[in-house]
DNA sequence: TATGAATGAGTATTCATTCAT
DNA sequence: TATGAATGAATACTCATTCAT
C-alpha cells in the first residue's frame, strides 16, 4: 500500500524524464538535421551523459522512433479534428486531404521526421521490423478518415483506398517540392495546387468517374 | 602521327577509369545508401587506394556530382524519346510525364539519387552552389516537354507550367511511396496511379478546366 | 562520509591518469620533435586509444599547451629558489640570470619545448590566443627576478628591464648554440661564456654605466 | 667541338631551372612557413609536377638544403662587404658584428631559414651527415671575420674565437626574441642592445679585460 | 626531361556503444 | 539512475615518393 504509489510516482518520473529527452532530441534534429544530429547532442541537450541514454532508450534509432511516432500522434489528431467539425462526407473528405496536407506544410519539423522514414530505398530503414510496423500502422490511421469519408461519398472500398494512396502521393510529392525550393522555383504555389487537386478528385467521385 | 593516337589512347584510358570510378560509386551508393557511402568503400570497390581517386575526381562531393548529373542526362534522355515518337501534343503530354515516372520506376537506384538532391530540407545540401544549380538545370531539362506539349495544347504558358509541377509533384509523390513499400502496403499500383492521374490532366486541358 | 573521500579518490586518480598522459606526451616530443608528434603516438606510448585522450584534454593543442605550462612552471620555481637563496641584490642578480641559463641547460627537453613558443616567425603559433598569453605570462614571471634584481641595485626600471631583455637574449642565444652543437664546435663553453655575460653585465650596473 | 658547346648549354639550362624551382621554394617557405611547405605547393608554384623535380633535386630536404646554402652566401657576403669598407680593427670587429646581425634583422626570411637549421634538438636534424658539415662551414664563414678582427685587436686566437661565439649567441638570442615579438612586448630594442652588446665587447678588448 | 597515376602511411577528430563504479 | 573512461571503427583528405610511359 506504501509501495504501489511511490511506484507510480516513479513511473512517472521516468516518464517525465523521456520526454524531457525527447525534447531535447526533436531540438537537436531541428539545430543539425536528422542525420546530422549524434547521440552526444542529443544527450547535452537534455542536460545528460550519452551513456545515461540508455537507461530511457535502448538506441539512438529507438530516440528517433520514439520521436517519429510522437510526430506521426500528432498528425493523426490534426487530421481527426478537422474531420469531426466536417459533417457532409464531401467536406470531411476535403478537410482530411488538407489536414494532411496541411500540418506537413505547417509543421516542416515533422516533415523532415515522416520522410526519414522514407529514405534509403530498399535498404533496411534501420528501425527495425518491429518498430517500423508501428509507425506504418500510425500513418495509416492518419490517412484512414480520407478512405472513410470517400467511402461515405458511396465509391467502393477499393476505389475509396486508391483516393485516399493517391491523395496521399499527391501530398506527398507537393510537400517534397515545396520543402526543397521547387515549387517556388516553378513559381508554383503548393496549397493551391493540393486543393485543386483535391477538388478534382471529389468531382470525379461525385461523377462517378472512378477514383 | 605518332604522337596524337597516343594522345587520343590516353584521354580514352582516362575517361574510362573515371567510368569505371563511377560505376563503383553507383554500387557503392546502393549498397550503403548515399549519405552512408564512404570515399575509402568507393575506392575499394573500384579496385583503388584513396588517395588514388583523388588524381581523377577532386573531392568526395565531385563524384557525387557527377554520378547524380549522368542519371539526369540519362532521365532527360528517356524523356525526350519518348516525346519524339509521339506526335500528337496530347500523346506527347502523356509520353512526357509516363516516361519520367517510367523512367525512375524501372530505376530505383537512379531514384535514390535523385531523391538524394531533395534530402534535408533547410540543411545545406552540401555539394556547393554551383553544382547544385547544374543539377536544376538538369532537372528541369528533363521536365521541360511536359510544359511544352501542354502549351502546345492550347494552354497558357503559366498554366503549363502549373500542370508540369503538379505532375513532377504527383510522380514524386507515388514514387516515394512504391519505392518504400507503401504503395504495396495499402495494395495500389504505382504506374496505374499515375497514368490515371495523367489522363485526368489531359481532359482537363482539354475542357479547359484549367489545369 | 563514504562518499567524500572517493571523489577525492576519484580526482586524484584523474590527475594521476592526466599526468601520466603528459608524461607520454614529454617523452614522444623528446622522441620525434613537438612538430613531429602526433596525438596517436602520444596515445600509444600512454598506453591508450587516441579517442581515449578527449576524456582527459580536448585536443592535441591542450596538450601542448599543459606540457608547455608545466615547464615554465618548472623553469619559474627554479629561479624563485635561486633567488630566495640569495640576500644581496647583486648575488640575486646572478643567481636568477644563471638559474634561467641553468635551468634549460640542464633539462634539454623543456628547452626544445621552450623554444616551440618561439618558432614559426610570422606564422601563427597555433595554440590559440587565450593559451599563447597565459604561456607569454608563464615566461615574463620566470624573467621578473632578474629585473626586480638589477633594481634593488639602484638603476631605474627602464634600465633593468633592458637589462632583463638582454639578459635573456643571451642566455636564448646560448642557449640554442649549446643545444645545436654549436658552441662544441667552436670549442666554447656555454656555462662560462654566461657567467662572463652576467659578470660583466653585474659589473657594469655598478660603475653606473647603466645596462 | 660541336658536343662541347652543347653541353655547356645544357648544363646553363639545367642550372636555371633549378634556380627558378629553389625561387619558388622560396616563395613557398615564405607563404607557408618551412615546415608547412610541401613538395607539391613547391612543384605547383614552379609550374612543375611533383615528380618532376625529383629529376633536379634527390628530395625535398635537398631542395631545403640549397635554398639554405645560398642564404648563408649571402650572409657571408654581407659581412665580408661590410669588413672591406672597414681600415681599423676596432671598426672592422663592429661592423662584421652588427653586419651579421642587421643581414637576419633585415631578412627575417632568411632568419626563418637559419633557425631552421638549430631546430629538432637533439634529434637528427634531417638534412644528412654531409649537408649540415657543409651548412656549417658555410656559417662559420660568415662568422669568421669577426673572430679576425678581434685578434687584429691583439687578443689571442682562443680569446678571439670566444668572442666571436658570444657575439653570435647574443645576435642569435636577440634576433630570436624579435622575431617572435618578444623584444616589443618587453619595450625593448634589439638593434640598440646589440650595438650596446658590441661596444661594450670592444671597450673590454681594449682593457685587456679578457674575453 | 617530364607526366600522370598510384601507393601506403599518416593526420586529428567524431561516433555509438559498453562497462565498472 | 547516472557517470567517466574507454574502445574500435570510421571520416575525408594530404604527404613524399616511385614508376611506367
Amino acid at each position: 500500500m506504501a509501495v504501489e504509489p511511490r511506484l507510480g510516482r516513479r513511473q512517472a518520473v521516468k516518464a517525465l524524464k523521456r520526454e524531457l529527452i525527447l525534447d531535447a532530441a526533436r531540438r537537436v534534429f531541428e539545430a543539425d538535421g536528422i542525420d546530422g544530429a549524434s547521440l552526444r547532442a542529443i544527450a547535452a541537450e537534455a542536460g545528460y551523459t550519452p551513456a545515461a541514454l540508455y537507461f530511457h532508450f535502448e538506441s539512438k534509432e529507438a530516440i528517433y522512433a520514439e520521436v517519429l511516432k510522437a510526430s506521426l500522434a500528432r498528425l493523426a489528431e490534426a487530421v481527426d479534428q478537422a474531420v469531426a467539425a466536417s459533417p457532409a462526407p464531401a467536406a470531411r473528405l476535403r478537410a482530411a486531404a488538407l489536414a494532411f496536407f496541411g500540418f506537413y506544410a505547417a509543421n516542416p519539423r515533422d516533415l523532415d521526421l515522416g520522410f526519414y522514414l522514407f529514405r534509403g530505398g530498399m535498404k533496411p530503414i534501420g528501425l527495425g521490423r518491429e518498430r517500423d510496423e508501428m509507425l506504418n500502422t500510425a500513418l495509416a490511421a492518419a490517412l484512414r478518415p480520407i478512405a472513410d469519408a470517400a467511402q461515405a461519398l458511396g465509391v467502393t472500398a477499393d476505389a475509396a483506398n486508391l483516393l485516399m494512396v493517391d491523395t496521399f502521393a499527391h501530398a506527398a510529392g507537393l510537400l517534397l517540392l515545396a520543402h526543397t525550393g521547387r515549387i517556388r522555383m516553378f513559381g508554383a504555389s503548393a496549397p493551391q495546387l493540393m486543393a485543386r487537386y483535391v477538388d478534382a478528385a471529389i468531382a470525379a467521385v461525385g461523377d462517378g468517374r472512378g477514383l
